[in-house]
RNA sequence: UCCUGAGUAGCUCAGCGGUAGAGCGGGUGGCUGUUAACCACCAUGUCGUAGGUUCGAUCCCUACCUCAGGAGCCA
């Protein structure tokens, strides 16, 4: 039997007769007369309320039933009387499907996402992470439509591999050799060090060369030894690659994919974001509303480079042309100067890595990153080089051989065509979506340095 | 990895060189179509761990562990 989720309920219209609903109850009010109970089911923010009479022949069963319960309960949806909600569920019988203990770590007043974090099989269960894992699903899901409405096609990279995506961090290690094994790699699985992905990147423009637009869209590892709030070992991330795109091209791309998932956002999750915006972050719907409303600013890296220099601003990092912009620097310009998303273009070419296109000025590469307000870097991208010496030069340049990437170079050797691409970070958009601070409360179960529980 | 701060009841916190308190949550009773319900009473505990100073340490000192914020790296 599929009995209706709550979503569905409260969303009617019109009394009903002989429904069933089942949930967690969230809290309990005896009365004189009949007991409130509220019941969720996950499938929105908003609970049930069920109203039980204690004349019914259940009404001893009203004690047990504490928060945390599990309950199924029969009854007609009639409108009701209380200010607070439609309509409300007015119990013939019911039953408790699992009791709670008294010590049930849930309760009805505020938990910090520090303690949530500790109890990560129990968080999903609270308003807060409830509504970022709601959202979490349908931008998943927009990410998807998005590219698919553009005539992109998913492409599904490897999570093992054997190349470096150079710049892009420490890396993982795969292996079946036991701990401490002195084997040579040659005897190892696959023949060779294996490693986690870091990006797709390298096999999305594989790609890209030979059915023209595609992303992926699937789970990314770094070693890195990195306790902030805004990186995890494990994430997601979505990866665009279009052949004949530049970098201009790139760039508004990437603006319009921020703008329709935002779009969705307002269309699909509004409670959740009346929610975050009261709880969270109280200026996070006005913040979101100006990036869907106001183009992006763009300014290339030099340009950035005056405007800080120009700003009379002290800063802790000094400010010169060739090092890279600290994140008191990124903050200042969305945050302070443009006061929206920013994106900043041209960087010098020492900063990155050896796949980005070099200008014609010699000095700066093609590359683009995308600042938000209160995050920082949120998507990072660049037209690829896609002449074959400069790439091989640049491998060099960088201590990599080029042998090791044949594969890669061949796409240059054999109808090389101008392409670009980016990489955005979707538990980075979803802090952005949601107002919320920590990147272990936008992903289900966070990794982090020392941290691989649940 | 570096810097700073914090670990006291199931949760959020206060407190203090003489072995502990509030609110919420739980129990009991009362009131009530309630809705973070309300009122009264009751019970919460190795005060992060290990040493040290002291007649005496939850409090002062040291180390360690854990967590948070900031930084670096990046998405």
């Amino acid at each position: 039997m599929i009995s209706p989720d709550i979503r569905n309920l409260l969303a009617r219209t019109s009394p009903e007769g002989g429904v069933t609903a089942q949930g967690w109850v969230r809290t309990r009010r005896d009365s004189k007369a009949c007991t409130f109970i509220e019941i969720n089911d996950g499938s929105c923010l908003r609970g049930l309320q069920v109203v039980a009479d204690n004349s019914l022949s259940c009404a001893g069963l009203y004690p047990k039933i504490l928060t945390g319960a599990s309950i199924r309960v029969m009854g007609d949806l009639v409108a009701s009387p209380g200010g607070k909600q439609a309509f409300e569920l007015l119990a013939k019988d019911l039953e408790i499907i699992g009791e709670a203990d008294p010590a049930y770590p849930l309760q009805k007043k505020g938990h910090t996402t520090e303690f949530l974090r500790e109890i990560a099989h129990l968080r999903p269960r609270t308003n807060l992470l409830g509504s970022v894992f709601r959202v979490r699903s349908r931008m998943a899901h927009a990410v998807n439509t998005f590219f698919q409405e553009r005539g992109f096609f998913y492409i599904h990279t490897p999570i093992i591999t054997s190349s470096d995506c150079e710049g892009a961090g420490e890396m993982f290690r795969v292996t079946t050799l036991p701990q401490g094994s002195t084997a040579k790699p040659e005897a190892d699985f696959f023949g060779k060090p294996a490693y986690l992905t870091v990006s797709g990147q390298l096999q999305g423009e594989v790609f890209a060369c030979a059915m023209g637009k595609i992303y992926t869209f699937g789970p990314t590892f770094r070693a890195e030894n990195s306790n902030t709030a805004r990186h995890a070992a494990e994430f997601w991330m979505i990866e665009p690659e279009m052949a004949f795109y530049d970098l201009e091209a790139d760039m508004t791309l990437a603006e319009e994919h921020i703008k329709y998932l935002l779009r969705v956002l307002f269309e699909t999750c509004g409670e959740e974001l009346e929610f975050f915006n009261k709880f969270v972050d109280k200026e996070l719907i006005a913040r979101l509303q100006h990036t869907l409303d106001s183009p992006f600013q763009r300014v290339t890296y030099t340009e950035a480079v005056d405007l800080l220099l120009k700003s009379g601003r002290k800063f802790e990092y000094p400010v010169e042309w060739g090092q890279n912009l600290q994140s008191e620097h990124e903050r200042f310009l969305a945050e302070e100067h443009f006061k929206s998303p920013v994106t900043v273009y041209n960087y010098p070419r020492s900063l990155k890595p050896f796949y980005m296109r070099q200008n014609d000025d010699g000095r700066t590469v093609a590359a683009m990153d995308v600042l938000v307000p209160g995050i920082g870097e949120i998507i990072g991208g660049s037209q690829r080089e896609e002449r074959l010496e400069l790439l091989e030069a640049a491998m060099i340049a960088q201590g990599l051989n080029p042998e090791t990437y044949r594969w890669y170079s061949d796409l240059r050797r054999y109808g090389t065509v101008p392409h670009s691409g980016y990489g955005l970070g979707f538990e980075r958009f979803l802090m952005f979506a949601t107002g919320v601070g920590n990147i272990r409360d936008v992903i289900p179960f966070a990794r982090t340095p020392g941290h691989a529980d649940f």
